[in-house]
DNA sequence: TCTGGGGTCCTAGGACCC
DNA sequence: TCTGGGGTCCTAGGACCC
């Protein structure tokens, strides 16, 4: 029997998360800022209306912010993680399975529900996630994951369709896929999407249609794939099951530029620190760790430099100490003066299972092994309780001046006691 | 002045082996 | 002067995703 597909993706996610605790900006366009509020991560429709495109410098946009009175926002991790848990565990109660894809999308299982009409099943859903969770989505319904993708995309563009876009009749495919360009396809990006026009193929309907052996020769096997999957041929399944991550990338840009190397390592000890967390929670150990640093890639006219450093960690491990320590050698093949660094980050590797793993040869070794993991566990309980970062390494530093602020953020509305909306009778 | 963060998969090419 | 062929494993980098 043939799969059926529906990918169930939020409208503008962040914005609309502001939204539900503040229908004060109902109708007003609002973005959503990243980290250190350097560049545009989400928008409203009011707000794409604009011109305010995707992933543009704040700096930039600025001009058009204040004239049009667009509502800003730094970041709130807190609020979008609790919010997609919502919304996912309102899908979960309507469809035996499903496969969260990212924060804000969800490929559902539509098999043998015994639906009629899958149309009326997709808006059924629609109902339901906005009535419960105050989030606007759009279904995409389709024999395959990349077709249901592009339902998805014609949902949220074709406004006569309301939300739900159902491809699984072969006709309706035929006018939908001729009208989608080919750089919307679901893995294609700018890259192909140019060497694709140069063959002159540049709509989903000729990508269907031309030659998958060809093109295999080409582009390779994903471009293959994507052919079948748009000709309705499901290649990629449902994966409900999500393997542990392979590895564990902790981050940032500064609020400052960083020149000494005090101030470097203190931060390189914090993003260590966040990612043996990370790996914990995960239940895994890291048996290798890369540290990078760089300046500002942007015209600065100023020197570039980047490096990397990657080392093999003597034992398998989660301990923070011994991470913080080996990340701290690393910093100190790659630290060069004389650079205003702009960002820096660690990479945990060949993560293993923490369970059952090799003991070290010697006793001695074990009792510190197992004095670690005691201590590892109180501080991560610690901070579960008292919130993240209240207890800490002291390489951490205390002043942090390479933090970055976040002057715009929404109250923690959900997960945070003092930040509950009061509702007034 | 000010430009995100965290992932995955695939491929090509080099090292190495018999 | 002539200088194999095929396999595996690893890594770096590209492309893409949200």
């Amino acid at each position: 029997m043939g799969r059926i597909f529906a990918l169930v993706d939020c409208n503008n996610f962040y914005a609309s998360c502001e939204r539900v605790f503040n229908p004060a900006l109902e109708r007003r366009p609002i973005v959503v800022l990243s980290n250190n509020d350097g560049c545009v991560i989400a928008r409203s429709n009011e707000a794409k209306a604009l011109g305010i495109s995707m992933g543009a410098p704040f700096f930039k946009v600025r001009r058009i912010v204040e004239r049009h009175d667009v509502a800003v926002f730094s970041s709130n991790y807190a609020l979008y993680g609790d919010m997609s848990r919502r919304v996912m565990a309102v899908l979960a109660g309507l469809v035996p399975r499903l496969e969260v894809y990212s924060i804000d999308e969800a490929f559902l299982d539509l098999r043998g529900l015994g639906a009629q009409e899958l149309s009326e099943l997709g808006r059924h859903i629609r109902r339901t996630v906005r009535q419960w969770t105050g989030i606007p989505v759009s279904v995409g319904i389709a024999p395959s994951k990349t077709l249901a993708k592009a339902a998805n995309a014609l949902a949220k563009r074709d406004l006569l369709r309301q939300g739900v876009c159902d491809l699984c009749d072969p006709q309706a495919r035929e006018a939908a896929l001729a009208h989608l360009a080919v750089e919307e396809i679901w893995g294609i990006g700018a890259r192909s999407g140019e060497r694709l026009r140069a063959r002159g193929i540049a709509t989903a309907r000729q990508l269907r249609d031309s030659d998958p052996a060809a093109m295999r020769r080409h582009f390779g096997l994903v471009m293959e794939r994507i052919i079948w999957e748009l000709r309705g041929v499901s290649c990629l399944a449902l994966t409900d099951i999500r393997p542990p991550r392979q590895q564990i990338i902790t981050s940032r840009s500064f609020g400052v530029r960083v020149t000494s190397y005090r101030d470097l390592a203190e931060a390189i000890s914090h993003f260590a620190s966040r990612a043996a967390e990370k790996l914990r929670s995960q239940g895994d150990n890291a048996q290798a760790l890369q540290v990078f640093v760089r300046t500002s890639p942007f015209n600065t006219g100023e020197p570039f430099y980047q490096n990397a450093a990657t080392l093999l960690l003597p034992m398998p491990t989660q301990d923070t100490s011994l991470l913080i320590r080996h990340a701290l050698l690393g910093l100190r093949q790659i630290y060069r003066r004389g650079y205003r660094y702009q960002k820096a980050g660690i990479m945990l590797l060949d993560l293993v299972p923490a369970l059952g793993a090799q003991a070290t040869l010697f006793a001695a070794g074990e009792r510190e092994t197992a004095k670690s993991q005691a201590l590892m566990h109180a501080m991560d309980e610690i901070n579960r309780r008292m919130g993240s970062g209240a207890l800490r390494f002291a390489a951490e530093g205390t002043r942090q001046r390479w933090q970055g602020t976040a002057a715009r953020c929404s109250p923690a509305y959900t997960t945070r006691w003092e930040d509950l909306p009061l509702v007034r009778a």
